[in-house]
DNA sequence: TTGTAGGCGTTATCAA
DNA sequence: TTGATAACGCCTACAA
């Protein structure tokens, strides 16, 4: 079968292309009646524009993109969820475009960018600091999400909304200190890591100093390259933990995920949360709640920042404002797995 | 700035527009010098060609398109990866497109269909029984995954391929009423759903009649149309069933999240699992074996799915072989939160 | 091996 | 309010 373009449609109805283009395209000179005969044509003919061509053609699309490394966060699922809310109250359309850790978003940015003719971008987790010069490539505007970097505050390239990770690990981790633990380790991003990973690791460390705490490099727990923020890593990574020589009363994962996992290895190996261990997350995910004991965590502003992220987007999209670099605050959510008087439920 | 595009490339190195595109796309008949002096270019002045350009003109373009129905179903993320990666092992692209659960996703998929001039689609969740007329008019080959529905087995216009939902509902049930559970709760879906909901639901009440057990409609609680597959969910649905009158000593939640939200429940009222009450869940992803106690559950063979699911799409492709419906086998696998003899951790 | 020209399906410009 | 017609950026006969 043929597929059918709007040319035929035309045909069909005995008017110009262009006629059959002002209907679809809702635009205000055009005849009331023959709209609405046409859009009856097309309907019946299930006639469906083509986006290649329409987007070929197109200056003015009004879409958004938002661009996601990392498939299955689950912080970031509710995330694109806001963002659509807000995006749609603009009445713009947005585009989810997923990239696996080993690409290079800004790669998939560039070929998006031409290929829709978007008028902004929403960046969802990646962005190392290699690819900041390149993202000055993109010429729409960008807004970083959860993913922001200090030292790229004042770039004025690009806007980014984030959590301050460094301090926020520095929050969790002196809570955890002032609990009275004196030995505490972390299970933490790779080795090489210049994102999330490293700020909050600098937060643990930061706050161990102030309290007066050596940092042990042996209760520091890297991922493995091939490891990524999962249950698994973060069970592997608790074990061998569990299994070397050191003592620690607690133990600081960097994510929800990881926490899982770490609990479950603690578990597996006899011991008590929060008796022997006290595990804690970061993120404040649905499970971190619900997990048994409840895990003890930093929650981020999740709605706050979509909100905010898509704000600033539309401020510098219409010039009325320059790019801008916000932080939330995240908020500590101490819960049984921290907490020996145990008194929490999920909430 | 002017977006560059294959005449510019072209006339920067002196040579046709179509010799460009020949080095763009690696065809044969170039000289391999001009080649690389082509894409020197084309690299220094980043130029990227327009997939909206590229789609418009191209017949074949060989790429699969997958639409999932339901961000948030870490069960679809795995599948997505595996089904990526067999493929890219046939030389095709893949692109990812996400419906929510209210949106048509035979809309969509006509949609993408003229967009991308796709070969072939599957469907991940979703697909309710009054839109299988409507499927026919996806010309393209498609494979329904994780979404068949029994009665439209013989259905010829598509390929399918699932657990049979029935029956793993039943092999779950039948197991908790051999281990001595007479009155077993189940967690399910909407009252209308038609979809897996419905199928694991019937699986249930087959079970307990073999077992001669009567079904006490107060035992079945449904989900509320505005509600998922959440932990929220099956936390505020177990609480209402602990709530009520009735006695029971087992519940099914039909997935996993619920599962983790019903646990929770049943340890925020005081109550011990297993011993009080036993609680199963369904799809088997990562949280079932991690959580505290680890939950008994139906494992969903993944990556088989994953993989048949694209042998039969390129089969039909390639007209080898007629559309298909596949059933896989689910696994029972029974964890601390069914067994009171703990024996078992996280595998 | 390379270049020219036409057309993919749409929107936008310009006359009518 | 409408209808031709020229782009949009690319690929692909076809001719050279």
């Amino acid at each position: 079968m043929e597929t059918i373009t709007i040319k035929d449609i035309a045909k069909l109805c005995g008017v110009g292309v262009s006629t059959v283009s002002r209907a679809i395209n809702d635009h205000p000179d055009i005849n009331p009646e023959t709209k609405q005969m046409i859009m009856e044509v097309i309907k019946e003919y299930n006639y469906i524009p083509n986006n290649s061509a329409r987007n070929l053609k197109r200056s003015d699309s009004k879409t958004i993109a938002i661009l996601v490394k990392g498939v299955d966060n689950p912080f970031f699922a509710k995330m694109i969820r806001v963002i659509e809310k807000e995006i749609e109250k603009k009445n713009y359309s947005m585009v989810v475009h997923h990239v696996e850790a080993y690409e290079d978003e800004v790669a998939a940015a560039l070929e998006l960018e031409k290929e829709k003719k978007l008028r902004g971008m929403i960046f969802l987790g990646g962005f190392y600091s290699d690819t900041s010069e390149n993202l000055a490539q993109v010429k729409v505007p960008v807004v970083l999400v959860t993913s922001a970097k200090p030292q790229f505050e004042h770039d004025n390239t690009y806007s980014a909304v984030s959590v301050d990770d460094e301090k926020e690990g520095y929050k969790l981790v002196d809570y955890l200190c002032k609990q009275g633990h004196e030995k505490i380790a972390i299970i933490t991003d790779t080795m090489l890591d210049e994102s999330v990973g490293k700020l909050r690791l600098t937060g643990y460390k930061k706050a161990l100093k102030d309290n007066n705490i050596q940092v042990n490099q042996k209760l520091i727990k890297y991922m493995e390259e091939s490891e990524d923020y999962s249950m698994e890593c973060g069970y592997s990574l608790m074990k061998e933990l569990l299994e070397s020589r050191e003592k620690f009363t607690a133990v600081f994962a960097i994510s929800d995920s990881l926490a899982v996992g770490a609990c479950r290895a603690v578990h597996d190996a006899g011991l008590k949360i929060p008796e022997d261990i006290a595990v804690a997350g970061f993120d404040g995910i649905d499970i971190a709640s619900y997990y048994n004991p409840s895990i003890t965590t930093i929650k981020q502003p999740i709605e706050e920042i979509a909100k905010e992220s898509t704000r600033i987007l539309f401020n510098v999209i219409r010039n009325k404002s320059m790019h801008t670099h916000k932080f939330f605050e995240g908020e500590l959510v101490v819960r049984e797995s921290t907490n020996k008087s145990k008194e929490n439920s999920a909430d």
